[in-house]
Parts: structure tokens; C-alpha cells; sequence
DNA sequence: GGGCGAGGTTAACCCAGGTTAAGGCGGCAA
DNA sequence: TTGCCGCCTTAACCTGGGTTAACCTCGCCC
């Protein structure tokens, strides 16, 4: 098993032949992104997309009047890509930065197809991958529709322990939809609520 | 062809045999479903889907605490069913009610497996479904994350001209994710703007 | 016709979060 | 050391939306 974190979060998820595993990697590339360099930038073509194995990202998507919003955390184990972006063969949109020093293993889309060509196996995992970021984006729609700002916080935290310490404040109240004022705010009523 | 506005929603998507079509008519079954009611409710097995051909249904998401919010929409031509939960094997937590008398074409998730058993074809069916069901997923959060809730109401009608009329306001308003007092508090800002 | 229930509107009041602006504070470079 | 920069906090003020509750209007059934 190559990449354990991974394969357990795309469960149930029949095995990869050992072989497979080996043509994967060859097609691989490990790469360093240094801290505040960037993964993609928007306008890159999407036509690649990475495991984590080390290091914390944050995905930004750039909206036409500038506004920046954080669609998501990713790191290590986890999938590094413009997806939405990938599947519409579009240039990217988001903006994809190490907030660490970082290791990624790059692919290319286009070899990724040609495992897929080569093997069942790689078909499926494409479909897991499409699943679980369906279903990440339908919690997150839960949590906007029926929960207040503290709440998502709170979620936030218990969904992502791992994180602690290694993202900027500002960056999750943009991830939860606030400024970082408004989560100064929060952060010191739950203080003041609990002494 | 046998769903034209379907498989546009799939499309990039390879042609599928005509005998495959025939083999996947016979596996499905044509159901109504009167007005306010239900095509799935919450404790329901989530083990069968639909196609929508006559009528609008809405997704309804019940939470713990009681809360009701409104998922999705869902008229002629488009998927029915509790994706999620169907992916995750769950009981469904949504609750999939006609807002119109309606017509829709059932299938059991189990004759679909045996469907993608026999033929690629299907395979490719439901990784596109996946996707889709992704992009959609990730333009809501987008808009959450970036729109008022008047901006949300004016991209939601733009997006969803086919529902004038055929959706009951409060529902529009769940859906945005504020009250139908809100909404109602909107539309009249909306109307003294522009007269 | 009268009553009633569902869906929508309006108003009054409150609060969470946005905005702006003024610090605080630790780290780092000159 | 000094000064600056990145990140966070706090405060004052404003606004959008929640809550509650009264009311309107239409369709429907008796």
C-alpha cells in the first residue's frame, strides 16, 4: 500500500496490484514547493494535480471582482488539483498555495488517462475521487445552510485537528465564509463564555 | 437518444448503444407521484433513483435538531434520488417530495450495478453523474461563500428560469439558505428600487 | 355566503457579522 | 537598536437577516 491516508479516505475501494502501483510512479514527479509559492496560480492550464506528502496548502478561488474566497485546506495524503477545473477542461481558476514548506508527487492528467487506459483499477479510483469530493462539497452545503459561523468553526476543529497551528486565522474565517475580524470576535466570546 | 436534456447535463459523454438503452428501459419501472408526495422519506432505504419525467420535486434535508433546509430542485429531465446517502450506503436523511403531480422513472441502484456489469458504457454513466453532481455541489459553495443573499436569488432565478411559478417561495428561501421572510423583505427592496 | 387554511407580506425589534480604523506584538532586516 | 511588516485584536458604527406576530389574499370546502 503506497499512500495509506489516501487510500483510506477513497474506501471501499478494491486493491491495486502492486504492478500498478509501480506504473503510477514512474509517471510521478516528486517536486518542493517552498512556503507561499504556488501549486497553480490562476489562468495555469489544469492538467495536473498531486499527492501531499508533506506540508499544508490552501486552495483560493479568485473571483472576477477580486474577491478571495478558501475553498479548502489540503495536506499530507490528501489530493492537490484544480478539479472543477480539470473535469471542464478549463484554465484554473483557483490558486493553490503552500502555507509550509511542502513536498508534492505530481501527475499529469493526460498520464493519469493513460493508467486509466491501462488498467480497470485507476477508473475506479477516478470515480472514488469524484464521489468523495461530492460528498466533502455536500457537507460543506449542510454546514452553510444550517449552521451559524461558530458552529462551522467549532466543525471546523473537530474535522481538522491536524491543521491546528499550521493555517493563519485569516485564511479559515475565509474558509468559513467571515472575516478575520468576525472570528477575532468569536474566538474571544468562547473565551470569555468558558472562564 | 432516449433523454436528450439528461444526457446533455452528462455530456462530454460517449455514445451509448441503443440495445443498452432497451436493456436499461426494461430494468425500470414508471412511477406518479401525486402532489406533496414523497418519492423518499428520511429512514428510507436510499436504494433506487429516478429520471424525473413530468413535475418538480424538492430535496429536502432534515436535520437533528429538526431544522429543514432545502438541497436542491429537481424538474424534467434530471436525476432524482438521495445521492449521498446512496454512495455511503445510509439510510437516506433526505426527504424527496413532488411539488406538482408528477411522473418519474425508477430504477433500483442494484439493477444499475448489474447495468455497469454488463456494459462500459455505464460505467462512464456514473463517473460523469459523480462529477456533475461535484460541479454542482462546488458552484453553490461558491456562491455562498461570495454572494448576498439577494445576489444568490437573482443567479438562482437566471440559472433556474423552468421553476417560475412552480416553486413555492418559502422553499426558494430555504434553498438560498434565509427565511421566507427575508426573501419576502428582498423582493419588495427589489421592486421599490426599480419602479 | 361564511369560514378556514395555506402561502405571502409587513412591521418592530434584536443580534451576528461587515467595515473601518486604531492599536498590539513578535520577528526580522538594516 | 530601531523600524517595519505580518498577523491578530479591539472598538465603534452600520446593515442584513432572524424572530415574532399581525395581517392580507386567494382558493376551497361546508
Amino acid at each position: 500500500m503506497r499512500f495509506p491516508k489516501l487510500y483510506e479516505q477513497l474506501a471501499p475501494l478494491g486493491p491495486i496490484p502492486e504492478s500498478e502501483w509501480e506504473r503510477a510512479e514512474s509517471l510521478a514527479r516528486e517536486q518542493a514547493v517552498e512556503r507561499k509559492a504556488h501549486f497553480l496560480r490562476p489562468g495555469d492550464a489544469a492538467d495536473r494535480f498531486a499527492v501531499v506528502l508533506q506540508g499544508v496548502f490552501r486552495l483560493v478561488r479568485v473571483s472576477a471582482r477580486g474577491g478571495e474566497t478558501v475553498k479548502a485546506f489540503r495536506a499530507e495524503g490528501e489530493l492537490l488539483g484544480a478539479y472543477a477545473e480539470m473535469l471542464q477542461r478549463v484554465a484554473s481558476m483557483t490558486s493553490i498555495e503552500a502555507l509550509e514548506p511542502a513536498r508534492v508527487l505530481v501527475f499529469r492528467t493526460q498520464d493519469f488517462q493513460t493508467l486509466e487506459e491501462g488498467h480497470g483499477c485507476w477508473v475506479r479510483v477516478a470515480r472514488r475521487v469524484a464521489e468523495r469530493h461530492f460528498l466533502l462539497k455536500e457537507r460543506r452545503e449542510q454546514e452553510f445552510l444550517e449552521l451559524s459561523a461558530e458552529e462551522r468553526l467549532d466543525t471546523f476543529w473537530a474535522e481538522n485537528p491536524h491543521l491546528r497551528g499550521r493555517v493563519p486565522q485569516r485564511d479559515v474565517a475565509a474558509y468559513l465564509g467571515i472575516t478575520e475580524v468576525a472570528l477575532s470576535r468569536i474566538m474571544s466570546r468562547k473565551r470569555k463564555r468558558t472562564e
